[in-house]
DNA sequence: TAACTATGATTGATCGGCGC
DNA sequence: TGCGCCGATCAATCATAGTT
């Protein structure tokens, strides 16, 4: 609950490192993935993390190369071929695009130290 | 349980600690900063040539010392404590500067 | 050398904010 | 009022490096 010692202290340097702040309390709700039924959401909230098939992977890596962003046609039929809800499939490609950004970036800049001192 | 791992096999494959050193300013940045270890991109860019890192690499070592750290708050105690008094000490050689300075150089 | 632990990286999914 | 996207982060897990 509410904890009341902050009254005036420095941006940095704590002086007591056993206290607990806000972001060590932060919880995740569990992943809503529920399956996909043809009567709509079925089945209990999937709380563990999806493993996606190689197969899967393939496919949604082929479709990625193919166009970045999807449709929403296009989601709902790549969700229907490869067994994965629109949400799994619109959150792969999500993903999938920032982890082509990381990548740009990552490979432009790390291979030039050029730093004058100063 | 065909679960191709296979994917895998080739990015997380040779990993190699980060130096002591590097570790030493990631830490004493995490322990100053301990109620709120949230360093801003330019923080990040900062550390990460302190460290000679890249910032994915800092944004992953401070995203795995969280969570680590506050899923087991005890067994960081000793380290906690290590960092808090090394930065206070640097903070005490700061205020003494800024002591220092205020009286060498100032109206 | 095996068993265990510490640690960097990966990634499906969540959170808050923004634009339409 | 709702949806998709971005950027950051979470949380679990993988594979390896280091320690016992």
């Amino acid at each position: 609950h509410a904890s009341h010692q902050e009254a005036c202290r420095s941006p940095a340097s704590e002086t007591s490192p056993a206290q607990t702040f806000d972001w060590m309390k932060v919880k995740r709700n569990p992943p809503k993935t529920g399956k996909v039924g043809e009567y709509g959401y079925v089945g209990q909230p999937n709380a563990v993390r999806t493993n996606f098939t190689t197969k899967q992977l393939t496919e949604l890596e082929k479709e990625f190369h193919f166009n970045k962003y999807l449709t929403r046609a296009r989601r709902v039929e790549i969700a229907a071929s490869l067994q994965l809800n629109e949400t799994q499939v619109k959150i792969w490609f999500q993903n999938r695009r920032m982890k082509q950004k990381k990548r740009e970036k990552e490979g432009l800049l790390p291979i030039s130290p050029a730093t004058p001192p100063g | 349980v065909m679960i191709l791992r296979s994917r895998f096999l080739d990015a997380r494959r040779k990993r190699r600690n980060f130096s002591k050193q590097a570790t030493e300013i990631l830490n004493e940045y995490f322990y100053s900063h301990l109620s709120n270890p949230y360093p801003s991109e330019e923080a990040k860019e900062e550390l990460a040539k302190k460290c000679s890192i890249t910032v994915s690499q800092v944004s992953n070592w401070f995203g795995n010392k969280r969570i680590r750290y506050k899923k087991n708050i005890g067994k960081f105690q000793e380290e906690a404590n290590l960092y808090a008094a090394k930065t206070a000490v640097t903070a005490a050689h700061a205020v003494a500067a800024a002591v220092q300075n205020n009286q060498t150089n100032s109206p």
